[in-house]
DNA sequence: CATATCACCTCACGTTACGTCAGGCGCAAG
DNA sequence: CTTGCGCCTGACGTAACGTGAGGTGATATG
């Protein structure tokens, strides 16, 4: 910007016109190789020392080379680029290109937020808890990674109020969820094979359920319940809850074995079934 | 989330446990080949069937493939993939990793948005002038693409007040400013070689002393010339000053050749100088 | 004058994470 | 008997250079 205030024209010191490939390499900022491979794909072929056979860069080609870094930069492919190089004057079609480079970046951009939205809350779960399984964490990552796939999955077959209380909503909720899940876990793992009637089972179970209440809240969870209980009323709908239950298995892999989770499905009839029976009753 | 409400082990529909890789490939959405080139390299080896030597698929695998894939969603390598596929557990070092990931996403995704700004900027001049030279849209994009590192420079030798001053700040600005510098450009092409006696170019001037008015402001103008006026009284900061002109020219690439920046300069002052001596003269 | 160094040249392979053929095998159906 | 399917291995192509290897003309030094 600045510089067009100046006019250094006034000092007019037509400066050395060449320059060896080092020289040219040094005040532009790329590599010597870089220059080398440009020539050899036709992107920027300076003149040559006849005799020598070195290459003998101009200003002009330091003018090329300012539209090449700058079409790179904004996330064109040489091949792209060379197309261009040609014209001397950017009109409409440059436009679409733009809007194009523009989508994709924009994607790009998508991408990596999720990523490092991934990475931080498990940089925190990780220093909360020194060591974790590594199934555990890869089923919660492969949960980060499509939440919204997820969530538009569940769409489907789940009315929209109960959707907005069914996943966990702001930053610090989804960390309560997140932890309480890595030590649900982690207790799973420890007393796997014990009885319902053993506390420690028990008290596993009642906190977990706390924590399921915690995020979801109880009038959404009794509506949950009822959509996936088997009342097997509605064909159709069965269908597509099964259909729903496959896809999420393929996008989240489980963090347990199926034994675990088999011996989970019993407990949690075997101490919680009564419950829930006691509370039927009530209606 | 809620797979972990279903206890599907309540079914216990011991599935199919094995996998041919056609079928793998299908229930994971990795393709073949990629399957192929895993196994090549280490990274997943699933079993053979000793007749055929098929490649067999278990469970196991899935587990597997569902780590490389969380861990490729991070941003890893597969080299560094294949180093964490060792271990069980995820311990301390990973953090280290995972924030070595997240500078390296937030780097990029920094480029991203400046290119992305860049972008849109050029769109929009794009739109309103229809067709517009190589040169000037290089040199815009080149200065946009290092917008930041100039004002760095700036800082080195310009104070704080008047640099707040100095670079466009709201969007806005910087689309007047982007605007004007065309249009400026253009005419410059245009009426390059007449005298300062044209009214053409002297309306040309007065246009372009106008936006630069607009966007930096009247005190802080008379502050740059000063600094930038060859009162060559402190040799150290004039030497500070050639390198800061030095580098800006490195980085961003004048959009008209010298001919016609010795003429705007010769023009400059033959038409600004006695409006600039007069107000000196107010002193 | 011989030689060491320098800057340059070309040729060519390595990199990442696969995509895309090409040629060949065993097995089932028509 | 042939056709086709699904699988196998091997090998080359991709983008944008990085990194040597080996050779040449020009300059600096002993």
């Amino acid at each position: 910007m600045i510089k067009l205030l100046i006019g250094k024209g006034l000092e007019a010191d037509m400066k050395k016109e060449t320059f060896s490939i080092s020289e040219f390499a040094k005040s532009t900022g790329v590599s010597v190789r870089t220059l080398h491979y440009y020539d050899e794909k036709n992107i920027l072929k300076p003149k040559r020392d006849e005799h020598t056979g070195h290459r003998v860069y101009e200003q002009e080609d330091m003018i090329q080379l300012h539209k090449i870094m700058t079409m790179k930069f904004l996330g064109m492919s040489l091949d792209e680029i060379k197309a261009y190089m040609q014209a001397n004057t950017f009109d409409l079609s440059f436009i679409d290109t733009l809007r194009l480079q523009e989508s994709k970046l924009i994607k790009d951009r998508e991408q990596i937020d999720i990523a490092l939205d991934a990475i931080q809350r498990t940089v925190y779960l990780l220093e909360n808890e020194k060591e974790v399984d590594h199934a555990v964490l890869i089923s919660l990552l492969a949960s980060m990674q499509n939440e919204k796939k997820q969530e538009e999955l569940a769409k489907g077959i789940i009315k929209d109020d109960v959707m907005k209380k069914m996943f966990p909503q702001t930053a610090k909720e989804k960390m309560i969820f997140e932890q309480g899940l890595l030590t649900f876990y982690k207790r799973v793992r420890k007393h796997f094979g014990k009885s319902a009637d053993d506390p420690e089972v028990q008290q596993m179970l009642d906190d977990f359920y706390r924590l399921i209440l915690e995020v979801v809240g109880m009038d959404s969870l009794k509506e949950l319940t009822d959509i996936f209980s088997l009342n097997i009323e509605d064909k159709e709908n069965e269908e597509r809850i099964e259909a729903y239950i496959q896809e999420i298995e393929r996008l989240v892999p489980s963090p347990i074995t199926e034994e675990e989770e088999a011996w989970l499905g019993q407990i949690t009839t075997d101490y919680m079934g009564p419950l829930w029976d006691e509370e039927e009753g009530e209606n």
